[in-house]
DNA sequence: CGGGGATGACCAAACGTTTGACCAAGGCTA
DNA sequence: TAGCCTTGGTCAAACGTTTGGTCATCCCCG
């Protein structure tokens, strides 16, 4: 055991520290660790932070390490914190929860979080988001100190506070939105997904089609059409879009009446799933059948596709991957590097389900029928 | 404005301090107020907090919050709780995002939470989650003192390891799950809304039931097989349960099978509407319609439900108010207050849409149809 | 033997709060 | 007029870290 040192000679004694991590006692500070290996508390902050310019004995080194243990030490983390001005905590701030599309957002973003040590708070921020409402949950998350860095993942948080949050200490990462000029961003390939959609159902012989959007304006609604539009081009088919006024069932159902009731199309693109349970239920009403009367794809797949009737073919985004890629940037942004604007790389891949097949009387067969699954659930690369 | 006082003989002059709450610059501190106020900061804390015990003249009052409002200032929340040993945040365990379960959950704590002042920090852990593990994701929170509590809504969680944290310093809420003689919990009143959906079944005419239930052994799964079993019992109904191995769709599907394939049932209670999709499915597969050869009814309602074909008639259980409640508990418990074990109030709400009805070639008629929502109200919303 | 580096460690300030102690000045009472 | 209380504050320590300085000792070299 350590013999006693230093001008203070106190005597360190092997004290019964072996206290559990989750048990009921005060945890070890430095000064504990410190007093335990007879040294500094500044040893020890070296030692735990190798600092390479700490000159110190091995033994002493030793002897620091050997108290760490078995005081099972580990830094305050406010402490630090307050030192360092920094938190290890991200806020990610969303509209809702209960929307699916979010959940693997959030998972992601926490995976990669807790792999770097940081701690993810999540900040529901209503539609009132105006640039100069004091209170704002998450400006004053900023406003506290309570958080390093914001990734935003709400659609619906006005630019202009976007811009003046982006303009404060903290870094601001956009998830899945752009903000023309302005903060940094991460989004995932939409306008790819869209054409990804859209040329399936011109491969199944689809010339007249139908988009049901999201609310019209929004970045993600721009990128989506814009692949929708180059694929449906492309394959020289007619194009209507009806936007919805949000992403729910409901909105995508009254949209769907809409587009259906004036135009006739043979199929559809539908923003998310979510929207395409509303424009199947739409259909349905309008005695059309899914797919023999209107075929369904469905950007995004959610683990409840293939429970629909009928299931639903969609294209499939690398949400957790968005997730995990904004927690990067933002690391990077806390680095003090400059804003970036990414696109995550990786095709979207089609899942064939139920809801498209060929229009029922006219147009090109479907250039491959064999390559559908018999299940209907086997996932085929993009074609 | 202020004049000059004190003997520090310092000038305090309104300087432009205006900045918006998000601006660039640093936030003000205590001292930077009590240097503009020209009082000692000991003085700004105490009215800040409104300490009973401040004597101060209503000049000086009135000073100090004149300038608490020109600079904006909000107390740093890492020195606070560096002081106090407290950080206003709390974190929410649970396996998986994912499962849309959680979502109202985390929903309803995360309202709660802020308006209290708390952030919520979610925890992801996984199902290794042994007593003894140093890597607990959530046990290195609390040894780091990086939360104040702890909401666990895993239902995967070693009891061991519930029981351990549970001794620790700080408070531990269960959220829809009982530890036995351990820990406080929060649970909705899952027994009861198993009665009221078997009870739907029963009334129905069905004589012959299954249950698809969770994982055995799983306290949930247990409240959940009570409810069922007494209602059948009372029903007079016959009752076979298959277990899943877990609450996804696959679970659902595979031992909705083994049900139907060895057991003639004429109605199936499902532990979640996730599995109610498995159980469709597999139905579906060995050629019974629902609800003409078989009525389906689940516990929880999500927004998907009503886009399922056949639309699923589900059992409406209050999860945010679950999640707000584990967040009350959980406060109560802060303030030093005694384990609870809770039960939310309040009748489980039937929900009836297309996946039931009548059996078809036998059995009572529905005793009264009128009767059948327990409460009194019925709920027939679109599909 | 004196000077100059290394070596190995300690000291102390600072981060922004909170809070028990203390104190000067003035007024009241005995 | 001495003593005491009240009013209106100030002082300073403490929470647990981090980090730029300082410092005593020892060794080596000229």
């Amino acid at each position: 055991m350590a013999p006693s040192r230093g001008k203070t000679g106190q005597t360190s004694v092997d004290q019964d520290a072996s206290v559990s991590s989750t048990g009921g006692s005060r945890p070890a500070t430095l000064r504990d660790v410190a007093a335990h290996a007879d040294v500094d508390v500044s040893v020890v902050s070296r030692v735990v932070n190798g600092d390479p310019r700490l000159r110190v004995s091995d033994a002493t080194r030793e002897r620091v390490e050997r108290s760490l243990r078995i005081l099972d030490y580990r830094p305050n983390v406010q402490a630090r914190g307050l030192r360092l001005a920094r938190t290890w905590t991200i806020g990610f701030v969303l509209p809702d929860l209960m929307n699916p599309f979010y959940a693997p957002i959030v998972e992601g973003a926490e995976q990669r979080a807790s792999e770097l040590g940081y701690m993810v708070v999540i900040v529901r921020e209503l539609d009132r988001a105006r640039a100069d409402d004091p209170e704002l949950a998450f400006a004053r998350l900023l406003h506290e100190d309570r958080v390093d860095g914001l990734l935003v993942a709400s659609g619906r948080v006005d630019d202009d506070v976007l811009r003046t949050l982006d303009r404060g200490r903290r870094p601001l990462v956009i998830v899945n939105r752009r903000v023309p000029g302005v903060a940094g961003s991460v989004v995932v390939d939409d306008q790819a997904a869209a054409e990804v959609a859209t040329s399936h159902l011109i491969d199944l012989g689809h010339r007249r089609l139908g988009h049901v959007a999201g609310p019209s304006g929004i970045d993600n609604t721009l990128r989506r059409h814009a692949g929708v539009a180059a694929a449906a081009a492309r394959g020289g088919a007619m194009l209507v879009t009806a936007h919805g006024e949000g992403w729910d069932p409901e909105s995508g159902h009254t949209a769907a009446l809409r587009l259906l009731a004036t135009h006739d199309v043979t199929g559809v693109v539908a923003t998310n799933i979510i929207v395409a349970a509303g424009v199947v239920g739409a259909a349905q009403e309008l005695g059309r059948r899914v797919p023999e009367d209107l075929s369904v794809v469905a950007l995004h797949d959610f683990p409840v596709a293939p429970f629909l009737r009928p299931s639903l073919t969609t294209v499939v985004l690398p949400l957790e991957e968005l997730g995990r890629q904004a927690v990067d940037e933002l690391m990077w942004r806390l680095a003090g590097n400059a804003r970036r604007e990414i696109t995550i790389a990786g095709r979207p891949r089609l899942v064939l389900r139920d809801s498209a097949g060929p229009p029922r009387d006219e147009g090109v067969p479907a250039r491959d029928p064999g390559a559908r699954a018999l299940d209907g659930r086997r996932v085929r690369p993009r074609g």
